[in-house]
DNA sequence: CTTGACTCTGGAGTATAGTCCATAGTCTAG
DNA sequence: CTAGACTATGGACTATACTCCAGAGTCAAG
């Protein structure tokens, strides 16, 4: 199949399977003469893993290795295990630190009880005016 | 106080503060003949807003929203309040978005318990080679 | 054999938040 | 007065993940 029906069927534009090859994720399973590329099922599946270790939180340089781990028959399921140790502690650290956003965010909304106030007494803009953090 | 001084005061780099002043975060009280800009106090307030604005998750856009609010007298407490609960909103998203894809990979990583296994064999990596998404 | 849909390449643009650089000018201490 | 530290400007570059475009070539149907 050529370029957009690949695309029709992995529901991403032709433009970012071009990308995807650039970066190394994909290859036409061959090339014709005039530079079409053509694909098939495999690359359909392929771009399937992609799309979700992508909402698995991979970028998209972590899913070329995860590919090329895949397709090396010596890889063990370890070294697979390890990348996605390293994703979960990741995602873990983006989580916690999310976590003492909102808690700050919370605090400063619940001091905020008068709407209506001058921003000078607002305690939002005030928290974060203040020389030393204790909100 | 020179560039240099602030940059010190605040922790951040020169740049930092003239890519800000392109981004209309911060101006300085007054520039010179040579074109040296002037700071005092009041901007390192500025940038310590800022930075601490930055912990909270929000963008340097917002932040200039937050400025232009601030500064103006007849910004009311709500509208700041508005802004914050919207950036909450957000934070709290992206919370949940991380916490499935943490639920995901840690479903992962029970199902290895092989890791010397070969790559074909790695539940990871099959289920990113499933058709139907059932983790 | 022409038309219209499709594809190619190479390059530019998007957003975010800076960083780094060369070249040139300025400032101050000794 | 000069050396060395500092500053200015404009532009390029970083990373991530695309998106869009022009101009040219290709392909299949009628």
């Amino acid at each position: 199949m050529l370029i957009g029906e690949l695309a029709d069927k992995a529901n991403i534009s032709v433009d970012t399977i071009r990308y995807y090859e650039r970066e190394g994720l994909i290859k036409p399973v061959s090339v014709r003469d005039s530079g079409y590329r053509e694909f098939d099922e495999s690359s359909a599946d392929t771009l399937l893993f992609v799309v979700r270790a992508k909402d698995l939180g991979f970028s998209l340089k972590e899913i070329c290795t995860l590919l090329r781990l895949k397709n090396d028959p010596d890889t063990t399921c370890g070294e697979v295990k390890a990348l996605a140790e390293k994703k979960i502690t990741d995602v873990i650290l983006k989580i916690k630190s999310l976590q003492a956003i909102e808690k700050d965010l919370t605090a400063l909304l619940r001091a905020c009880t008068d709407t209506a106030a001058s921003v000078d007494e607002c305690p939002i803009v005030d928290s974060l005016d203040k020389k030393e953090k204790e909100i």
